[in-house]
RNA sequence: GCCCCCAUCGUCUAGAGGACCAGGACUCAAGCCUUUCAAGCUUGCUACAGGGGUUCGAAUCCCCUUGGGGGCACCA
């Protein structure tokens, strides 16, 4: 093969959002671009116009762009392969076409999509290899013109040879070989004059100059065609890719929303987006989801993962979607962010959870005691607002229900309200009403009487945050400040004692 | 039904004939610590699918079985 500059692309059709499995697709090509300083282009193969979903476009690219993957050449920004959109390019594919018409290598089927789902059936009926019986492999170059004059509506079809296999082959798993007795004439171009997948994705990445093809596993059983078709032109190979499915966790086919069981699980990148992972978190679990960088360790920079990476270490066996490490991952990512990028990113997800502007959350200054310490405790940045429901409720709205979660530990109720009592005088002494100042107090406090600081905290800790459990104490009073904390322990301590009467 | 691909701890994987009574990470379990919940620290559990070869020697090579996945459209 001749020395050429490493191209790879990415070629989704917009027909919806874009799955996991694609976006690593996408990783791998732009990673296998940059680690060879090669190109990364974006085409959009939108050949099918019944399938075709507007707004997804606009959405790939988002989410292209939120992993962090930029395109040398595509659709926005043009180059020298354009136009990168292949509903532009009919012509180009309808030339090519008619060039293996003439050259004997394609031909003209004039058969109706009827009597080819009959023809399917009917194979299908007698446990036969559905394909096509070739009935208008040789009809008369006289026919075919005066049929095609006459406006009758046709496909064109691909001439295979008739050979016993056809072997090619791909960078993960060598070699491999696939008997001509599964493979019919394929269609290249549809009646409505517009190319199928195999030769529009063959011209583009021949014309585009493509080095090497990445693309799923599901691709492997048509690879013959495009061997074929490559022939067929007289065209160098390109190098093949084919990446490894995403498994459902459960093992039961490729990842997907009907099949991820009770919880929702995200599939979609939009999912992932909106349940907050981090693009950093994302692009680094991704890159290590097939392919491992031969290292005892698995937290790479964006950087090393591009220095290191190479297409022969991708693994050829489909793995089960990982959501836990990909959960601990995103929350080593998180707690490794400063303060205010946590505040910052967290903020739009406050918003929308407890129904705010981001400008609102934005100034809520004293959010800043207890952000920090849910850097540790949350997973994604959907989870934050789960921490945090006491902040964004006035003291009437907190509810005690139940009344345990105002006892504390080894506390009897009456024991629980006088610790409360205690607390709405520490309160009073706090000055200024700082996490330290408060610890300080309540430690020297929970000492003279004895109690564990632990135990002691518990009646206040469901007082302020109306639930067993929530960030510290310490912080959560100095967000909220004395007075609504005042408040706060005051309603406790009457809706314990009056619980306390009905139930004596 | 036919064709193709794949097969190491529960999971993601390291391993390219001797350095492996199989390494890392996640999960899980126990202990410590602790302001609830986390985090942190320490320790622990668990794997070469089965059967045949090849070889002095196999997780690594070959074959079969089994299991899983993918494909069989005028969809990509």
């Amino acid at each position: 093969m001749t020395f050429r500059e490493v191209r790879t692309r990415f070629a989704p059709s917009p027909t919806g959002t874009i799955h996991l499995g694609s976006l690593r697709t996408a990783l791998f090509a732009w990673l296998w671009a940059r680690h060879c300083g090669g190109k990364f282009l974006l085409r959009i193969e939108d050949t099918d116009n019944k399938r075709f979903d507007p707004g997804s476009v606009a959405s790939i690219v988002n989410c292209l762009q939120w992993l962090g993957l930029d395109w040398d050449e595509g659709p926005d920004i043009g180059g020298p392969f354009g136009p990168y959109t292949q509903s532009e390019r009919g012509q180009i594919y309808r030339d090519h076409a008619e060039q293996l018409i003439t050259e004997h290598k394609a031909y003209c089927c004039f058969c109706s999509r009827e009597r080819l789902q009959q023809l399917r059936e009917s194979q299908k009926a007698r446990n036969e290899q559905p394909r096509y019986d070739g009935a208008c492999r040789d009809l008369s170059a006289e026919e075919v013109a005066t049929r095609r004059a006459a406006g009758e509506s046709y496909t064109v079809r691909l001439r295979i040879p008739s050979l016993e296999r056809i072997t090619f082959k791909d960078v993960i798993r060598g070699d491999i070989t696939v008997s001509t007795s599964t493979l019919q004439d394929p269609i290249l171009l549809k009646s409505d004059g517009m190319a199928v997948y195999h030769l529009a994705a063959v011209v583009d990445d021949h014309l585009m100059q493509i080095s090497h093809v990445l693309r799923g596993e599901e691709w492997i059983a048509t690879g013959p065609y495009h061997v074929m078709l490559y022939e067929a032109f007289g065209w160098e190979f390109p190098v093949w890719v084919h990446l490894p499915v995403i498994l459902n966790p459960d093992g039961k086919g490729k990842m997907s929303k009907r099949n991820t069981g009770k919880h929702l699980m995200p599939v979609n990148v939009e999912d992932f987006v909106a349940a907050g992972f981090l693009p950093d978190a994302m692009f680094n679990f991704l890159s290590l989801l097939g392919w491992t960088p031969n290292a005892t360790k698995d937290m790479f920079s964006r950087q090393e993962l591009i220095d290191r990476f190479e297409l022969d270490q991708i693994s050829p066996s489909a793995a089960k979607m990982p959501y836990e490490k990909l959960d601990w991952m995103n929350r080593e990512y998180l707690r490794s962010l400063s303060p205010q990028t946590f505040r910052d990113v967290a903020t739009p997800f406050l918003a929308q959870a407890f129904n705010r502007s981001e400008t609102v959350v934005a100034r809520m200054e004293s959010l800043n005691y207890v952000l920090p310490e849910l850097q540790t405790r949350v997973k994604t940045l959907g989870e934050v607002s789960d921490w945090l429901p006491w902040a964004f409720k006035s003291a009437a709205e907190i509810e005690y229900e139940p009344v345990e979660m105002l006892i504390g530990r080894k506390l009897d109720s009456t024991q629980s309200a006088k610790v409360l009592q205690t607390c709405l005088e520490l309160l009073e002494e706090a000055n200024p009403f700082e996490p330290e100042v408060l610890k300080d107090l309540f430690s020297k406090e929970a000492q003279a009487l004895n109690l564990k600081l632990g135990s002691m905290l518990g009646p206040p800790r469901g007082a302020i945050s109306g639930s067993k459990v929530s960030p510290p104490l310490f912080e959560m009073m100095a967000v909220l400040g004395k007075n609504e904390c005042r408040e706060r322990i005051l309603r406790a301590h009457s809706v314990l004692t009056s619980k306390s009467v009905t139930m004596a």
